[in-house]
DNA sequence: AGCTACCTACACAGATCTGTGTAAGCAAGG
DNA sequence: CCTTGCTTACACAGATCTGTGTAGGTAGCT
């Protein structure tokens, strides 16, 4: 893989390019720390600046408004779901796990796109548009593993696992309770049972 | 009841003091709808004040600060839930149908009290607090009506249909789709049913 | 070496926001 | 009647926010 000293670090793409990109990234991982542990009308740009230790005429010259950079800052949360050969059922009942262990972990402040259509109340704004299709991919994984683990009314039931996810991470945020993932994966156990999905020995307990 | 034209509108209670009770009133009411709907950090005071038709002035005069304001608007959010002597069930699921109902109608954005903590981002603010006592109330409702029901482990359920609703809430709001109501609604079917619950015949469809 | 592009520092415009101070008007209450 | 208290209009302080303009330094690129 290393091509050694060579002048660029890639072949066509010049040290100015790789740094641009660097610092695109620098800049949107400190927005996405700010924004979504802040929100993202209580950060503004100056702060963005500061903290990455960059003037705010460089953070305009990356993003041309406040507004591209909330765009740029949900794009890069959705990030696509890593595809994963386990069974099905035990891929639907990670995911109540996993938002448990992230808000456990201090790494849980309410879903992104949820907190930015609430705080932008704007339904034109295209956060409103990334949100949504986030949402819908989730939708479509939970049906497509569903179908998989061969459940009944897999599209009713996507719906309303998807129902119980964004729930969970609600009431986690509200009531400052971890539990209430496993609150949520118990009703996802029930529902997936109901549908006449096999479900995976409790591993712990 | 009418006592006639006297001077005074209640006994003990001058003309000025009712005078400045409706003006509270009408305060809460013009921000309960600018708030709810535009949201908290989007509306200013001066907003509100021109709204109603009064001065900014008048309008501290009733509230010292607009935090002040935000607190008054929640806790006028939290109203007590009217007693029904209708079958647990029903009244159980009907606040799917109702969740729904509201959203259909346009007027439904979200949870205030979930949109208040999403938009403030600080747990010690006095909106976290009354956020957290409206989901307890709430979920104790839940219980109550399943202990009635004779449901099996009504703690735990109670915690699971307080997921459902907030995630419909939630749901509706992002996926702007009244539909998802009725999603949470037959998840809270079956999970009542697989808790030994008698449910009611469905009234239409 | 010299050109080009980016970065910084800093000032600033202009809009907004919360909250206060003040003088004048007006109506209720004793 | 006349005092007291509420309301208004308006100005203003001070903070914050987004976004721009500019001059000069620095580092890559040819």
């Amino acid at each position: 893989m290393a091509k050694g000293q060579e002048k660029t670090a890639q072949v066509g793409v010049t040290t100015r390019e790789a740094a641009s990109e660097a610092m695109r990234d620098r800049i949107l991982a400190t927005t996405d720390r700010l924004f979504y542990r802040q929100g993202i009308r209580a950060v503004g740009v100056d702060t963005v600046a500061a903290e990455i230790g960059i003037s705010k005429r460089t953070l305009y010259n990356y993003f041309p408004s406040k507004d591209a950079l909330v765009v740029a800052y949900l794009e890069r949360r959705f990030a696509p779901i890593p595809i994963s050969d386990r069974p099905p059922a035990e891929q639907i009942l990670d995911a109540y796990d996993r938002v448990g262990s992230l808000f456990a972990a201090d790494a849980l402040r309410g879903c992104p796109f949820v907190n930015a259509v609430t705080e932008l109340a704007d339904p034109a704004h295209d956060a409103a548009k990334i949100a949504f299709a986030f949402k819908e991919r989730r939708r479509l994984w939970f049906r497509d593993l569903l179908l998989a683990a061969k459940a009944k009314d897999a599209d009713g039931l996507a719906g309303q696992l998807c129902v119980l996810l964004d729930g969970a991470i609600i009431q986690m945020l509200v009531r400052n309770d971890a539990g209430l993932a496993e609150v949520a994966r118990d009703a996802a156990s029930t529902l997936l049972k109901a549908a006449g999905v096999k479900l995976p020995a409790r591993r712990r307990r």
